[in-house]
DNA sequence: GCCCAGGTGGGTA
DNA sequence: TACCCACATGGG
């Protein structure tokens, strides 16, 4: 199997037919998006969105989750799950990254090369390749392409990758695949697509008829 | 009750 | 290097 970039067009441009163009939402800033992506390890959208307002409203600024008492940001964001990992962690990142810059801002992220920036955030404690490409991709509208599981599970699926590489060759290796202004709609439509066929393959819904675009097989190549 | 959800880091062989 | 596992909660 050779995955090739004309191939990695190709689903990209069927997804788009099926799928449309996702939705741009507003960015959020980028500490935002970087607590809302630590809160979403492991858990759902809904409870991710539980834990993240609950935060947004018991405290108005960053500032203020970073000097609370530990305890209480794990109370706040228990819906999400992993609380006493994730609590601290985040109030880790937001200290470090006072200490380190100054300021709760990464906007200057922006002024770096992707791969400096990608390291700059890998470095704490909680933040991998996943979250820092979401932080970079959708916060600052960088070349980074995040692969969560269902990327990882689609894109072997689709032969887009070899099928024994670890989630963490597939990252590079997926961003040299897609175009970089396919970054955010590839990532959103192959999420979709391994939702509905996800929810297809539940024995309730017994009849998959998989996907029309590349049928969901590891032949997907030759279709 | 059981399974899973848009990960990460530490441990083990 | 390559797996394996703990971590926690809510909804279907």
């Amino acid at each position: 199997m050779n995955p090739s970039v004309e191939f990695a067009a190709m689903v990209a441009e069927r997804l788009l037919t099926r799928y449309g163009e996702p939705e741009w939402r507003n960015p959020l800033p980028a500490i935002d998006e970087l607590v809302s992506t630590i809160l979403s390890q492991n858990t759902n959208d809904q409870n991710r969105d539980k834990a993240f307002f609950a935060l947004v409203d018991k405290y108005d600024t960053w500032e203020a989750v970073r000097v609370a008492p530990e305890a209480d940001v794990i109370e706040c964001i228990r819906p999400a799950g992993l609380g006493n990992q994730k609590g601290p962690r985040i109030q880790k990142v937001l200290n470090d990254i006072v200490a380190e810059r100054g300021k709760l801002d990464l906007g200057f992220l922006k002024e770096m090369g992707v791969e400096e920036a990608r390291n700059w955030l890998t470095h704490f404690n909680g933040v991998g390749p996943k979250t820092a490409a979401i932080v970079l991709c959708f916060s600052l509208g960088m070349p980074a392409f995040p692969v969560d599981t269902h990327i990882y599970r689609v894109s072997g699926r689709l032969g887009l990758r070899p099928e024994k590489i670890s989630v963490e060759d597939a990252h590079p290796l997926l961003e040299a695949l897609f175009a970089k202004d396919q970054y955010f709609q590839a990532h959103l439509n192959i999420i979709r697509l391994g939702r509905e066929v996800c929810q297809a393959r539940k024995p309730r819904c017994p009849d998959c008829a998989l996907v029309d675009m590349c049928k969901y097989s590891k032949n997907a190549q030759k279709l």
